[in-house]
DNA sequence: AACGGATCCAACCGCCTTCCA
DNA sequence: TTGGAAGGCGGTTGGATCCGT
């Protein structure tokens, strides 16, 4: 059997911490870190082990857990991913902005489940698990509903099939049930007007597939103030990722974005292109090259890379505009995973804990390396000179929500 | 008011993975 | 390369609370 639990040595406590332990425990960690938990009772002065202190603290004392009641939008989002990818509590948190691993299991056992496959596996829901009585399409072909594509459906056409057929091209409607609507029309309503977006479908004279969307958006100062020295700034921006499928389960991915603004509303402005792609297609498919662009003068054509870890990019894919590159369905699902397991920074977990908001030049902050952090900073000139620094990617948000969008705004 | 079943959720347990000497 | 230590994860438990009878 496994190694003796740490918990059977003699004279430790077990079960519900009280106030006087929490307090001993949060003031411990604060004062020292976090880490080293099975030498952290003792230090400490706690009667624990240490892998109850560590639970306590992730589950419980950790800054920031978000607490109570999950909306409608997080249960749709566990149910969504749990169809994916199962249990895997620990990546479904992740993309529930501040909700631990542990509560979101403890909220699937006991609510979701037991609500039964009716609601969750309903017909018209895009996130029903794959059955056999599935495989009824078109002569092997898999159809496509452009309006409403998701990672499950990718998932399972690609995975399933030799060959994608197009079932339309069309534009989704701004009432489509999809996560870019739902994104679009709650997480950004204050952020970005008009918004429109494009979803396409199209299939080449060998039948293969490709997907499009693209994201279409006009920020307003006056519902966003990007910098303190800007005083009107507006700016478009558009993503389009392209999935095609080739046989043999291999896919084609593609991705573009291009903006138009001052730096600094290009970066939020791709940020959040990013983020729509990584909702849409992007966190299970694995988002494709890189992307440009552009300043306000049109000179500067800039490439931006999204292939660094910290976006949920497959990392083989290279920075080249526009570019090609041709995975394995299984490849992709596996790096995909993979890198949705990898330790995914909070923006406020960096405001609360290491950066310094509001520097003397204005601009953001990170106590931590200060030298390459200059996001905002180059606002104050025009944005002509943006410097997007590995830095600052760690800082962009994986996991993009109502609450981490107004989190973002907030310290904007 | 008392009882018992249902529900919730913090915490524990054991296995697995990662790290590092 | 290897083995032990440490951390992470998912399944499960058990106490507290809720609620209907």
């Amino acid at each position: 059997m496994g190694r003796t639990p740490c918990c059977d040595q003699k004279g430790l406590r077990k079960g519900a911490w009280t106030a006087e332990e929490d307090q001993i425990l949060f003031s411990y960690i604060k004062q020292h870190g976090e880490g080293g938990w099975r030498h952290l009772p003792q230090k400490a002065g706690l009667s624990r082990c240490g892998k109850s202190c560590r639970l306590r603290w992730a589950n419980y004392l950790r800054p920031g857990i978000k607490r109570g009641e999950f909306s409608p939008e997080e249960e749709q989002t566990i149910i969504r991913l749990h169809a994916i990818l199962g249990n895997k509590w620990s990546i479904i948190s992740r993309h529930l902005y501040r909700r631990t691993d542990n509560e979101v299991k403890n909220y699937w056992n006991t609510r979701l489940k037991k609500r039964g496959t009716t609601e969750i596996n309903s017909k018209d829901s895009p996130v029903r698990h794959k059955t056999n009585d599935d495989d009824s399409s078109d002569n092997g072909n898999i159809i496509i509903n452009s309006t409403a594509i998701s990672e499950e459906n990718i998932i399972n056409n690609y995975s399933n099939s030799d060959n994608v057929t197009k079932e339309a091209s069309t534009s989704s409607p701004s009432s489509s049930s999809s996560t870019t609507d739902y994104v679009l029309n709650r997480g950004l309503q204050n952020l970005m007007k008009p918004i429109s977006i494009t979803t396409t479908t199209t299939t080449n004279s060998k039948g293969l597939a490709t997907i499009s969307t693209s994201l279409d958006t006009e920020i307003s100062s006056n519902s966003l103030q990007m910098n303190k020295g800007i005083s009107t700034d507006t700016a478009s921006s558009s993503v389009s990722t392209s999935i095609k499928a080739c046989g043999d389960d291999h896919l084609n991915v593609s991705r573009t974005t291009s903006s138009t603004a001052s730096a600094s509303s290009r970066a939020l402005l791709n940020k959040i292109a990013s983020k729509l792609n990584q909702i849409n297609l992007g966190t299970i498919i694995g988002m494709g090259s890189g992307c440009s662009g552009g300043a306000r003068d049109g000179v500067e054509h800039r490439t931006m890379d999204y292939s660094s870890p910290n976006f949920c990019c497959t990392p083989s894919i290279d920075d080249n505009i526009n570019s090609i590159t041709s995975y394995n369905v299984e490849d992709l699902l596996e790096e995909a995973e993979c890198q949705q397991s990898m330790e995914m920074l909070h923006f406020d977990d960096h405001i609360s804990s290491n950066a310094t908001l509001e520097a003397e030049d204005n601009s953001l902050v990170d106590d931590t390396n200060t030298s390459n952090f200059n996001y905002f900073d180059d606002a104050k000139d025009g944005g002509q000179s943006a410097n997007i620094s590995l830095d600052e990617q760690l800082l962009l948000p994986n996991h993009f929500s109502m609450d981490c969008l107004e989190d973002v705004l907030r310290y904007m």
